[in-house]
DNA sequence: ACGTTTCCACCTAGGTGCGAAACT
DNA sequence: AGTTTCGCACCTAGGTGGAAACGT
């Protein structure tokens, strides 16, 4: 493996599968604000290759909530919510999204995140808080990147919307796996700043070695945060797959996205411009200006 | 302490003291340059930029070693020469300076390092490889700078050299501690890889926040490299001085430098511009050429 | 047609020494 | 007089989307 002690991607074969948990799919918004979804490790490593069968058609756009949280019990499922408030709040891992607002927004349109060969970063870039690790204890964060569905997408301009346009061949999917450079670090360090994904990197080149998250074109994806107990001594720099127990997922509703090698919605891209600080070349009064002083300077 | 996880900087009251080895004082540049040449078997493989090397008009280039060497036996110090060829290569650490000839280049000027209020990056920065790791052990890998004596500096232009001028005042002398971010890692992973401190940043300001290294103006100083066993589960964001045992350190004596507000020789200065990719800009040819631009256009 | 790649102007972010000003 | 600070022009390094070229 080319990856250096802190490329922090790696391969997981036994993470391809998407979220099996069918009967919350419907549900999933409540979920957002009450528990998200949260994906207790422990059962992850079984879901291998379930294909997709239904869901062939887009869902309307949910509506949005003002912050989000994702909330993790002791076994795995997302347990429900009474069951949750009668623990003490100290022994349940809770995972806060942060510019959930600005998420929202693009979801609202229809998230896309650019895919390069190079590898891109995403905007909005996935931070999180956490709460509810021991200060003592040392954990890991790590973050991937799951399909949503095992379907391939267009994006229809006439109708501005994303229709399937056919189901994933699954040649050579491999996820990867982004180690926050913090880890391992203890509970107490965690808690008290912003967990950053904002260095994550797509792209789309399946023989890519700089350790980036490989995706596929024009798929719909979600985010994963992974909160891991650290108390064995393993190198997160040489294991090719997640510890079996002590592992909490979250994600978001929110962060689900799909990669395109262009923009396609121009309200996106109009919302990225607008937000994203390197795109600031982009935003509109006195665009070109530069072009009418070329004009008038001669040489 | 407002440090976080990665500030990479810490109190260690522990370690103010000036080295007390005074016997290996002087004797410690021939240890580099000897141990560099021993037990000669696999360090060859470092002999590259030698032909590329441009020698400018300044001093008369020395004839530069291609890399330096240090050896740790068992205690906390440089061992002797004698007892470290008694053991075999690979259960000795040893750590070798990165781009020593640059270090000398500027060590047979007198190295000035400036420090600022903000921090500053050194240049050259301090880069090792280390070798006879434990392959699948873990360790951390650490920098400090620690006085070379207890005398404040004075820069005599008229004689190009730095002259003694008075002794320093201890007042709030602690000695901080920049953890190498990728730590805690395997010893095959540190073994692999080249080890740069280049994010280090030294202060003068005693109140600095950031976790840079805390020095006195016209004081002289050398950098120390620790690479700590990490078998016990400390967590290295939280301790205030360095564990006692299973820690080796290393210090190159071409690495000493005098730290200053302003660079004093202007050979130290020229030859920063002309190393430093970031001081491009000061490089001679077509300097304020952007002045004459200027006045050729008109608003 | 549609998706991808490449190059580019335009940004952010931040590391240089300079030189004037300020400090002591 | 010797040091320190500050704003600055000039860099490196790299993250944007546009637009044209390039597949397929």
């Amino acid at each position: 493996m080319a990856l250096s002690c802190r490329a922090h991607a790696f391969s997981v074969e036994a993470l391809v599968g998407r979220p099996s948990k069918r009967k919350l799919q419907d549900t999933r918004e409540q979920e957002q604000s009450e528990l998200q979804e949260n994906e207790g490790g422990e059962e992850e490593e079984e879901r291998k290759n379930n294909a997709a069968e239904k869901n062939e058609q887009l869902e309307m756009p949910p509506k949005t909530e003002p912050s989000t949280t994702a909330l993790s019990g002791s076994g795995g499922g997302s347990g429900n919510d009474n069951q949750l408030k009668s623990l003490k709040e100290k022994d349940i891992i809770q995972v806060e999204l942060q510019g959930s607002e600005l998420w929202k927004r693009f979801h609202d349109i229809g998230t896309e995140m650019i895919i390069t060969k190079a590898g891109r970063r995403m905007f909005p870039s996935v931070r999180v808080k956490v709460k509810g690790l021991e200060p003592g204890k040392q954990y890991s964060v790590a973050m991937d990147v799951v399909p949503v569905d095992s379907k391939r997408y267009r994006y229809v301009y006439h109708s501005s919307q994303w229709m399937v346009a056919g189901n994933t061949d699954h040649s050579c999917m491999t996820t990867r796996f982004y180690v926050h450079p913090d880890s391992p670090c203890s509970g107490e360090t965690w808690m008290r700043q912003i967990i950053s994904f904002d260095r994550v990197k797509l792209t789309n080149n399946e023989m890519d070695d700089k350790g980036h998250i490989i995706l596929q074109s024009m798929h719909k994806y979600k985010p994963r945060v992974h909160v891991m107990e650290q108390d064995t001594r393993v190198d997160l720099s040489q294991i090719q797959s997640l510890p079996a127990e002590g592992v909490k997922t979250f994600s978001f509703k929110e962060t689900e996205f799909t990669t395109v090698t262009a923009y396609q919605n121009q309200q996106i891209t109009k919302l990225k411009i607008d937000r994203n600080p390197f795109a600031k070349g982009f935003r509109d009064p006195g665009r070109n200006r530069w072009k009418q002083w070329l004009i008038s300077s001669d040489f």
